[in-house]
Order: C-alpha cells, then sequence, then structure tokens
RNA sequence: GGCGACAUAGCCAAGUGGUAAGGCAGAGGACUGCAAAUCCUUUAUCCCCCGGUUCAAAUCCGGGUGUCGCCUCCA
C-alpha cells in the first residue's frame, strides 16, 4: 500500500510500526455545534481508511478526539447558560447521530479532553522539565526556538511564518509562534489544579497527550483536515518529539476541504451545511456515496444539483444489485451450479482493480468507478442470458453479489446485516410494510386494467403513484415499483 | 509579503512518461401497448497557455495566466 505523507511530500510504501498492526489517531471535532458537512469529510474518509485496513487484514487499533475543553464552547455555553462540559457532551451525543446515520464505525477508542488533564499536566511538566516550555502570569509556553524540527511538517521556517506578520505580538512570549501549552483560569471557566496554577489545557497539547497515552510513541497513522496541518499538527509534533526524544508518528495524511462555490465551507464564512440539514433532503448512503466519489486530497465543491447527481448514480448500482438479488432469488448454489468463465474472470480483474485502487493512497474515486464496472457486467450478463430462464451458472452471480458486498465493506455506502445483506432503511418497519400491501393491492388492480387492455386507467395508476413518489416498471417478469426522489 | 495546491468533455471526476477510467446530462438503436429499468452504440485527435527534455508527456522541466488554501479559530 502506498500513502500521500504530508511530512515528505509524497507517496510511500506503507511500513507499520508492527507487522500486521496499524495505529490510526484522527483529530475529530471541537463539540460546541452539530457537524457540517466538512467536518463529515475527514469522518468519513478516515473510517473508510480504517476499514480498507481492516479488510486487508489488519489489526487496527482507530482513535479519534473529542474536544470538549474550548475557547468555542466555553463562549457557547456562556451564550446559553449552560455548562460548558455539558454542553460539550451534548453535542457529542448528537456527533454519534449524524456519524451513525453517515455509517461510521465507532472508534476503538474516543478520547475527550476533560479525561485526560492528569496526562496532559504530566506532559507539560515534562517539557517543562526539558527546558522546552516557560511560564508566565500562570500560563505555560511552548519554547518554539528550542526545537529545531519546528516547521518540518508545514515545510516552512520560523521565519516564513513571521514574514505574514498576522501574528499577534504578546510581548510576554519569547517568539511571536510560541504557543499556550496551559492557560490559566478566568472567573466562570473550567480549571483544573495544575503545578502552574488553576487552568486548563491549550488546544493542542490534549492530541499529543491521548495520542501518546493510546497509541504510543512513533504510531503508523494521524488525520485530520489540511487546516490543521498549521500550526495544530505541527505543535503536536513539536510536543511530544520534544517530550519524548522520539518520532510522534509516521505517516500525516490530510484531507481536502469542501467548498462552495470554490471556497472553503467554514463557520467563520458562514456557508456551510450541517450534516443533519442535508441528510434531511438526501438519504446518508448518497451523503457517503458523494463525499467517497473524489479522491480524499482534492477540493470537493458542494451543492445540492451534485448531490442529485451522485444519488443518480448511486440508483444505477441499486438497480444492479436488485436485479442480481432477484436473479438469485430462491436459489442456492448447489452441485450444478457452475461458474461463467468468462464473467468470471471479469469479475476477478474488478476485483484487482479496485483493490489496486484503494491500495494506491486510498483512491475510492477509481473504487466506486469499479463498483459501476461491475454494476455493468451484472446487467449485461443478466440481459444476455435471459438470466431467470437459466438454472445453473449462478456461481458467478453469487461471486458478483459477494464482490458487492466486499466493495461496500470497505467503502461502507450501504447498511449491511450481519449476513451481509444490504439493507434499506430500517424505520417504521411496520408503516412500512402496509404501504407495501397497498402498493401491491394497486399494482394488482393496474394489472387487471392492463388485461382488460384499459390503458387510461393503466396510465393513470401509474401516473398518480409517480406523483406519490412511487415509480412502476412493467417487466416480462412481472411488476417493479421502488421509491423515487 | 512568505509557503503551498489545483487547472482533464455541457457538468462531476480518475489517470503522474507509452498514447484519455467511471458517473450525471445528451444522441441513436434494442426491448415495451406507451413508459420505466436494462443492454448496445455514440459524445475530449486531446487534457489552461507558451517554450523545453524525450523515440514517446495530460503526466517531467522552465515561464505565464487563472482559481483556491495555509501563515489567526477552523475538518
Amino acid at each position: 500500500m502506498r500513502i500521500y505523507n504530508t511530512l515528505t511530500r509524497k507517496k510511500e510504501e506503507f511500513i507499520p510500526r508492527q507487522p500486521g498492526k496499524v495505529a490510526i489517531y484522527v483529530c475529530g471535532p471541537t463539540t460546541y455545534n452539530y457537524i457540517h458537512l466538512g467536518n463529515a469529510r475527514p469522518i468519513v474518509f478516515f473510517d473508510t481508511v480504517r476499514r480498507y485496513f481492516k479488510y486487508r487484514g489488519f489489526n487496527v487499533l482507530y482513535a479519534q478526539n473529542f474536544t470538549d475543553i474550548d475557547d468555542k464552547i466555553i463562549n457557547r455555553a456562556r451564550e446559553e447558560g449552560d455548562d460548558p462540559l455539558a454542553l460539550a457532551d451534548r453535542y457529542i451525543g448528537e456527533y454519534f447521530k449524524d456519524a451513525d446515520a453517515l455509517n461510521v464505525l465507532r472508534a476503538d477508542i474516543h478520547p475527550k479532553v476533560s479525561g485526560h488533564i492528569t496526562e496532559i499536566i504530566e506532559l507539560v511538566g515534562t517539557l517543562v522539565d526539558k527546558d522546552f516550555a516557560y511560564m508566565v502570569d500562570g500560563d505555560v509556553y511552548y519554547n518554539v526556538r528550542k526545537y529545531a524540527g519546528y516547521g518540518k511538517l508545514s515545510g516552512r521556517t520560523l521565519e516564513d511564518m513571521q514574514a505574514g506578520a498576522r501574528v499577534e505580538v504578546d510581548a510576554r512570549k519569547n517568539d511571536p509562534m510560541d504557543f499556550a501549552l496551559w492557560k490559566s483560569t478566568k472567573p466562570g471557566e473550567p480549571a483544573w489544579d495544575s503545578p502552574w496554577g488553576e487552568g486548563r489545557p491549550g488546544w493542542h497539547i490534549e492530541c499529543s497527550a491521548m495520542a501518546l497515552k493510546y497509541l504510543g510513541i512513533n504510531f503508523d497513522i494521524h488525520g485530520g483536515g489540511f487546516d490543521l496541518i498549521f500550526p495544530h499538527h505541527e505543535n503536536e509534533i513539536a510536543q511530544a518529539e520534544a517530550a519524548t526524544g522520539q518520532p510522534f508518528a509516521r505517516y500525516w495524511m490530510h484531507n481536502g476541504f469542501i467548498t462552495i462555490n470554490r471556497e472553503k465551507m467554514s463557520k467563520s464564512l458562514g456557508n456551510f451545511f450541517l450534516v443533519r440539514d442535508i441528510l434531511s433532503k438526501f438519504a446518508p448512503e448518497v451523503v457517503r456515496f458523494y463525499l467517497l466519489g473524489t479522491h480524499y486530497r482534492s477540493p470537493l465543491d458542494f451543492d445540492y444539483e451534485k448531490l442529485a447527481a451522485a444519488q443518480k448514480g448511486l440508483e444505477r448500482i441499486k438497480t444492479s444489485l436488485r436485479l442480481l438479488d432477484e436473479a438469485l432469488e430462491g436459489r442456492e448454489s448447489g452441485d450444478e451450479a457452475r461458474p461463467d468463465l468468462a464473467l468470471d474472470s471479469r469479475l476477478e480483474e474488478i476485483l484487482l482493480e479496485f483493490e489496486k485502487a484503494m491500495d494506491d493512497d486510498f483512491n475510492t474515486a477509481l473504487a466506486i468507478g469499479m463498483m459501476f464496472n461491475l454494476a455493468r457486467e451484472v446487467n449485461s450478463y443478466l440481459q444476455k442470458n435471459d438470466f431467470p430462464g437459466l438454472a445453473e451458472k449462478i456461481a458467478s452471480l453469487q461471486k458478483a453479489r459477494q464482490m458487492f458486498v466486499r466493495f461496500n465493506c470497505v467503502l461502507g455506502i450501504f447498511k449491511t446485516s450481519a449476513g451481509g445483506n444490504i439493507l434499506r432503511e430500517d424505520k417504521d418497519m411496520e408503516k412500512e410494510r402496509l404501504v407495501e400491501d397497498l402498493i401491491d393491492l394497486i399494482i394488482e388492480i393496474r394489472q387487471t386494467a392492463r388485461q382488460n387492455k384499459d390503458w387510461p386507467t393503466a396510465d393513470r395508476l401509474r401516473d398518480r403513484l409517480k406523483e406519490l413518489g412511487i415509480a412502476l416498471e412493467d417487466t416480462p417478469d412481472g411488476v417493479r415499483w421502488k421509491r423515487q426522489g
């Protein structure tokens, strides 16, 4: 497998710290609001990375943190008259609602800052002891001039950064780029005792402390959005490597932004779309499919038209799955089941291409292309062979179905049951069943009309159903229906 | 001011030296009572522009134009 490493600016062969194991840390959200689509991209992408490692047989240790102590949370809590930690907790709950909907698997560990104050204080203490940090009025700052590697991730020198002169000058700091490890308490803020007085952690120290605690030194992959390269990840490296004297993480992966009219989606610009608002208009599988349709390092421009186009594409894959299921329904693979050699070798090719795509820096866009190729092979085969008439040769079709499931295991687009069946949204199943029965009834009536060549009635029923979002399809084997829009 | 990324058909989007995946939209055909779905065929002589390297470049190098990002909270 090859991974683009921000640290070296090139694709490198992935060599795990320990054979067969991979430890991944991804920077999670600061929980003071619902997540927007820009937040969802890394969540979905790195979930896919993790799934692929598992698919490749790795033992995966996956950690994603929550920042539950932060200026923005404190401000928000003040506005709402709430307790900051309670507010953060509430939004962690909301986060899981959105992430679950997008079929994001739970991380092995979801550490929170508030639960790791001891580790953080210990790490800050080490940095102070080793003279990488200094105290001013109860604040503790990291001294960037003491760490020779500062800037290696973002590819800048301290001189480069200061040329911008956008850093506010704080005379108390040794260098304008020095950043807070520990902030002294202010009235009304959550605070903890420390050797430097009451206070709370700075933003960057938490990830160094928690990643070191759970994943250890020199762990495999650290991920997050491009905007975290500097200063967040640069600072994480400076803290961890100064404290341990060892490399922090081996591979740094950063996803590109979601844009709106080619401009970064961000809270400060106010051009963001909340995941739950999008999910009120489109199925979660469409959103996930859309997010994975572009390579993770490229920007992805969002608007509802593009989501609609993705929905139509996904529809094609679902149709193929449905046709396949219909063809296989009631058939068991027995002794008479022979593979179709031509189809088999095509399937094999597609599988290899899929894995090759994923091996090459997680090229999910190409991988999805392979899903379309698979759909075309299946559809074309069923068409050519007039399949429901053929009792044998189902072995290859079963293999094709298995491939859909395997691809889905990695991409996580459809929710699947334990048996690998791809399920539809299973809310309100009872109502659902009634609706289905009613539609079947209407279809029966329409079939009678058709037998009587009463086309106006038949067409009217079909048109009315269409208005209600139910599309009918007449086929030689009977009538099929599906939801539309 | 410093650093960096990107520019592929009407739209979205892979492809980083060997002669342009895939999807959406469009066109023609098969199938159909008409549709839908599906299948088949078709849609970029060419990958922002100009130079260079090479037997060979969308892909490498130099220059230009444009768009975006980071340098401040941000996924």
